[in-house]
DNA sequence: TTTTCATATGAGTATTCGTTCATATGATTG
DNA sequence: CAATCATATGAACGAATACTCATATGAAAA
């Protein structure tokens, strides 16, 4: 790993910048819970469910019923987004209802949606 | 699929809370591109990269050198964040300089960041 | 207290994805 | 035009992860 951590001989290390980026990127720790955060987001499935969950509390067999998914499926990575903190639930009966446990969730999807459209437009009128 | 797509009996099926979701999320193409979206900020190695272009312009190899990656790792993820449109980049002689070519990149990990310090804060407090 | 129903969970498998190594490309320099 | 330098790319391997199937749990109903 360390040799061939080469440096474009004198022309390219651009130290400055170098030292510049590095006075402001996050921490590494914060690196690693940023992109675990992003990836509970990264799979379609598990977005589907983070999206529904966003206008409404659901059961399990809700959430089967409306993303046409088998129980097992929705129900491990329903224990994801539990573990990661992102999603509450409580039982009633038989039956376990879950929501969404964070308010910047919404925010970072529309961010994302935002893009996604814009893209969308750009490339429509090319 | 479709056999064990199990509705559980009478008493589960919200049906107003299930047409009301279906009605307010993202169409299915939507999703795919937000998790491919966020597929790229998944990988802590390739938002190091995003998180340093955010600041500065930077060559291939002040990105290995600033993040003590090889060149062919650096290239790789590079190559992946250009097929999304998420970079631009610029030849200047022998080497290229790369660049963010997205304006909400940096405000969906500002939120995202957010989050990661209000939960360390809530934490820390318990 | 046995059965049923909604959900959770473990193991196994298949697939996706990141890294490495070797090599290719394309611009510059001698 | 040969050599060198910065970067790109393909193939192979290994690790991570999503899905399936089978089974466990825990509440309610019979």
């Amino acid at each position: 790993m360390e040799e061939d951590k080469f440096v474009c001989s004198e022309i390219c290390p651009h130290f400055n910048k170098i030292n510049n980026v590095k006075s402001l990127e996050p921490k590494s720790e914060e690196y690693q819970k940023l992109s675990n955060m992003f990836k509970l987001f990264s799979d379609e499935t598990r977005l589907r469910i983070i999206c529904s969950l966003l206008k409404e509390e659901l059961c399990v067999c809700d959430l089967c019923e409306l993303l046409g998914l088998n129980q097992s499926q929705v129900s491990h990575q329903l224990q994801l987004l539990r573990n990661s903190k992102l999603v509450k639930f409580r039982r009633e009966g038989k039956q376990i209802f879950y929501s969404l446990d964070d308010e910047h969730v919404e925010l970072i999807i529309q961010m994302a949606l935002n893009h996604i459209l814009e893209e969308e437009k750009k490339n429509g009128r090319m």
